[in-house]
DNA sequence: TTCCAGGGGTAGA
DNA sequence: TCTACCCATGGA
């Protein structure tokens, strides 16, 4: 049983599920017994079944695998739910911000803002693609194809995998992708990125820590096929980065309801609502709702 | 049948 | 930089 310390304040229940990322495969949340869960291949090869609940100080974390965990297993699963929980990121700005605003503050006080986001950027990639021009219905049945066909399977519970490596969704042909996978137009753009990152041509991880500025930053999740404005800017969030709003049919209609009377906004309207936020914009408009 | 959903690529101006 | 047009898929 590994434990992970967490901050103040912190809402395991809440900010687990304020975000969709929880419902896609392999994330999962054990309503009954208040559980995040996840099918996870580490670099050592083995495949083991996380398990994270809620204490009064610190997060336990159920490890069930075939083999004993190393300790190069331990540390890595550590590092990787630390990372997907964003335990270690810095939002005081945010909740100083936050207090400003009373309905929004109701919604954050509690302890959330720390939205889920996945161990590797690769499979934030892969989802976020699977989120345009489609419904959330369909990103869901998308990532559940993706996880059950070509993940490596919990050796505990073969019925759950993890998410595939690159090179996985490399090597298949396009039949599968467009007979069993049906990730539709998408499918071409998302094996075209797991061949770049499985032959090392593009370097996804690498973007976690290369402290680029906003503007390349975009710009190098930009040079990926099939992500676009929206999509760059929902991957900016995944890495900590919440300058941008993802613009999208949900933003739109939240602000077309709560700001324009029923007006269809423009986006520089709706940039222009939430510009006062500076650096926390999409915190904000995702606390944002109709009162 | 047509439209469109948590958009994006491409060609042409 | 902006605008048409096209793109697989599946539900309404």
């Amino acid at each position: 049983m590994l434990q992970l310390s967490i901050p103040q304040p912190y809402h395991f229940k809440a900010s687990l599920n304020s975000y969709g990322w929880i419902a896609l495969a392999p994330c999962r949340w054990d309503d009954e017994n208040a559980a995040f869960q996840r099918v996870e291949r580490l670099s050592s090869g083995q495949v083991v079944m996380l398990t994270v609940t809620d204490g009064t100080e610190a997060l336990s974390v159920k490890i069930e695998a075939e083999n004993a965990p190393s300790p190069a297993d331990l540390a890595e699963i550590e590092q990787n739910l630390r990372y997907s929980l964003r335990l270690d990121e810095e939002l005081s700005d945010f909740y100083t911000r936050a207090r400003q605003h009373p309905s929004l503050w109701q919604r954050v006080s509690i302890g959330t803002g720390r939205l889920l986001r996945s161990p590797t950027l690769f499979e934030d990639v892969v989802k976020t693609i699977c989120t345009t021009n489609t419904t959330w219905r369909q990103t869901k049945q998308m990532l559940s194809r993706i996880v059950s066909h070509l993940g490596d399977a919990s050796p505990l519970n073969p019925t759950w995998q993890a998410f595939p490596t690159p090179q996985k969704l490399a090597d298949v042909d396009d039949a599968f992708y467009k007979d069993t996978l049906r990730l539709g137009y998408r499918g071409a753009y998302i094996k075209q990125l797991a061949q770049e990152v499985a032959s090392g041509q593009r370097d996804l991880e690498a973007l976690k820590t290369s402290g680029m500025d906003n503007k390349t930053l975009k710009k190098t999740l930009k040079s990926i096929k099939g992500v676009g404005d929206y999509a760059a800017h929902t991957l900016m969030m995944s890495l900590g980065r919440y300058d941008e709003l993802a613009i999208d049919s949900e933003v739109r209609a939240l602000v077309k309801q709560k700001y324009t009377n029923g007006a269809d906004p423009s986006d520089a309207e709706i940039q222009a609502i939430y510009a006062d936020w500076g650096a926390w914009k999409y915190l904000a408009y995702w606390f944002d709702s109709v009162d």
